[in-house]
DNA sequence: CCTCCTTACGGAAACGTTTCCATGGCTGGA
DNA sequence: TCCAGCCATGGAAACGTTTCCGTAAGGAGG
C-alpha cells in the first residue's frame, strides 16, 4: 500500500510539503498542489488513518452503544445517526449491549481502546464499575433516549409525557376506562417515566386505576406476553390493552390471542407507545404513538458534534405524535 | 491517558517487557508479569488501538456494508454478525449503503482509509470503479446473501432456490394457479434468482404463466406497490400474491387495500420470500419463507476470518423454512 | 571450575502520519 | 539598492505501540 512517503517521492516534494498538500491544504504553492494530487491519483493512495490517528490524538469515530439493533426503534436511530454523523465527518462504530450489562461493558473497555472521540449512548438499568468509569474519563458522551440519574450528560429522547397524553385522551375519544396496562422494567427511565405519566395522566381526568390492571415486562415481547397472561388471570374486565412500547405491545397481542382466541382478542382495543409499520395492517388496527427515531439520533449526534467542539449541548425531548387507526371502524 | 511507558515505569521495568507482558505473554517472568498487571490495573491503562494497528499492521476490525439497517434481514445479519465478530476477537464496522451506489464507494474508501482487516459486503447492482478497487486490492471480501457476477469472493446467503420451491409447493397445495409476482431489480442477485426460479418451477409444475401477471419493484415497499398496481391495472385475475422480499410483500399488501379496500384485498392470500413478525397477524394470515439471517451472518463471519487467516473459504447457502399460516382458515 | 546454552530483559528501531522549526528565496517599501 | 518581512519548503521530532537485537545472568554439562 503506498504510503504518503512514496506520493512525495513522486511528486518530488518533501514528506512535509506532501502531508501540507492533503491535510493542512495551507501554506502550499498551487504547483506542489497540482503535482502532490497528480501522484495520489496515480498511486490511488489513502491515507493510512491509524496513523493519523495515533499522531492527531483523535480518531473521527462516534461509539453507537444501543440495547439491540433488531429493535427497530434503534435500528432506525441508528441509520440516522449515522447519516448526521457522516455529514460531520465521522464514522460510527455501532455495538450492541443485547440488554446485557456484561457486554455493554465490554463495548465500552473496546470503545476505549479504539479512542473514539464521543459516544452516543443508551444505557442499561444497571451502573456498573465500567460505565462509571467511562463517565468519569471525560469523554463527550450523550444519552439516547434513556438516561442515567444523577450524570450530567445530555439526553436526547422522546417526550415520553406528550406521548402518554396523547394516549390518553385516545382512550378517551374511544370511552375506554377499564385499561390493561403493561409497562416495562422501572428501571429503565423510558418504563418508568411512561408509567408514571399514565397513572398522573388518569388520575388528573380523575379516573381511578384498578391496580390488577396493571403489570409489566421487560420491554420485550415475550416478558410482555407473560404480563398479558397475568392480568388476564386475574379475572379483571378491561376493553382496551395499552402496550409500553412496540414489543411490549406485540407480546401483548399474541398473549391476548393465544388465551381468548382470535375472535375475542379482535373484541379489545390495542393502543401503543411505538409505532410497527404493521399495526396498519392488524384487525382491528392498532393505534400508535410514534416517536421519532430518526430525529433522535440526528439531534443526538449533533449534540455530540458539539461536545466534541467544546460548545454546550442541551438535550432534547423529541415531539411525539399519534397514529388514531380507530376511526376506520368506529364501535 | 495512561501510556504503556507510564505501566512500565510503575511496574519498574523496561517498556518493551511491558508490551511482551500485556501482548506476547512470551519471554516474561512471574515477577515482572505481576508487577506490570498490578501497574496497569492501578493506572486503569488500556492500549491505544491506533497506535498498535500502525505498528502491527492490522486492525482487527471488519467492515460490514450493508444496503440498509432498518430492513430487519441485515439488521437481524448485522447482529448474529458482530456477536460471532466479537468471539473472534473483532470488531465490527457498520456502514449503511441506503441502496445508493455513491454512499457504497464513500464507505469502501472510509473502510479502506481504516485499514480494516475484512469486509462483509451485500452489494449494490452496479459495480463502481471503488467497488473494483476495493476487490482488486487483496482485501479479504465475503458476499453476504448478494453477489457479484465473476468475483472470486465466497458467497453466504439464502438458497434461494429451496425458498422458491417452498413457496410453489404451498401454492399448488391451496390450489392457486392464477398467481401474481412482484419481484425485486434484476440487477440485485437475489432478485434475478428468485425470479428465474419461481419461472423455471412453475414450468417444471407445468403451469403456464401469464405475463402480466408478473412485474418487479426496487425491494422497498414504495416501488413493490407501484408493481402491483400496474399488475391490478392490466385487469387480469389472481387469487394470490407472492411477494419476492419482505418489504415488497409489504407494499403490495398496501396496494391492494388501497386498490381494492380491505374486504376484498383479504380475498387474496399472500405468500412473501422474507418472514416479518407481523405477517401473522394480518388477515388472513401471510404465510412466508424465513430465511435464516442469522446463520448468514455468523457464517459469513467464519467464512471471513478463514480468509483473513489464510484458510480457504467456500461459501454456503443456507436452508430456508416455511412458516404455513394458511392452516389456520383452510378456504 | 569453566564454558555453552537458555532465558528474561533493556534499548532502540520502525510503523505512517502531522506539525514544529529553521532556512532560503522573493516581494515590497523606503 | 538594501533591508525587513512573508511565504513555501525541507527536515526532523513526536504520537504509542510491537518487535528485533544484543547482553547479562543463571543453569547445566563436561
Amino acid at each position: 500500500m503506498a504510503t504518503i512517503k512514496d506520493v512525495a517521492a513522486r511528486a518530488g516534494v518533501a514528506l512535509g510539503t506532501a502531508s501540507r498538500v492533503l491535510s493542512g491544504s495551507s501554506q502550499t504553492s498551487a504547483d506542489s498542489r497540482a503535482r502532490v494530487l497528480a501522484a495520489v491519483a496515480e498511486l490511488g493512495y489513502i491515507a493510512n488513518g491509524p496513523a493519523r490517528s495515533l499522531r492527531r490524538a483523535r480518531t473521527d469515530v462516534l461509539g453507537l452503544l444501543v440495547s439491540d439493533i433488531r429493535n427497530p426503534f434503534f435500528s432506525e436511530l441508528a441509520h440516522a445517526a449515522e447519516q448526521e454523523a457522516r455529514r460531520h465527518g465521522y464514522t460510527v462504530l455501532l455495538a450492541n449491549a443485547n440488554e446485557d450489562a456484561e457486554q455493554a461493558d465490554e463495548y465500552l473497555r473496546t470503545f476505549a481502546a479504539q479512542r473514539i472521540d464521543g459516544l452516543l449512548f443508551s444505557p442499561q438499568s444497571t451502573v456498573s464499575p465500567q460505565v462509571a468509569a467511562t463517565l468519569a474519563s471525560g469523554l463527550p458522551v450523550v444519552f439516547l433516549n434513556r438516561t442515567i440519574e444523577g450524570v450530567g450528560a445530555p439526553l436526547y429522547g422522546t417526550d415520553n409525557a406528550q406521548g402518554v397524553q396523547q394516549v390518553l385522551a385516545w382512550l378517551q375519544r374511544r370511552g375506554h376506562r377499564d385499561v390493561a396496562f403493561i409497562g416495562g422494567p422501572d428501571s429503565i427511565s423510558t418504563g418508568a417515566e411512561r408509567r408514571a405519566a399514565y397513572l398522573a395522566g388518569r388520575q388528573a381526568h380523575g379516573i381511578s386505576t384498578d391496580d390488577r390492571l396493571l403489570d409489566a415486562g421487560d420491554f420485550l415481547a415475550g416478558g410482555a406476553a407473560e404480563a398479558m397472561s397475568r392480568i388476564l388471570d386475574r379475572g379483571v374486565t378491561f376493553t382496551a390493552v395499552f402496550g409500553a412500547n412496540g414489543l411490549t405491545t406485540l407480546g401483548a397481542v399474541r398473549a391476548l390471542r393465544d388465551r381468548l382466541g382470535a375472535e375475542q382478542a379482535a373484541r379489545i382495543e390495542v393502543v401503543s407507545f411505538d409505532d410497527l409499520d404493521w399495526f396498519e395492517f392488524a384487525s382491528p388496527p392498532i393505534s400508535a404513538v410514534r416517536n421519532d427515531a430518526s430525529s433522535i439520533g440526528r439531534l443526538g449526534v449533533r449534540g455530540l458534534v458539539d461536545l466534541i467542539a467544546g460548545r454546550a449541548a442541551l438535550g432534547q425531548r423529541v415531539p411525539t405524535t399519534f397514529a388514531d387507526r380507530s376511526a376506520q371502524d368506529v364501535r
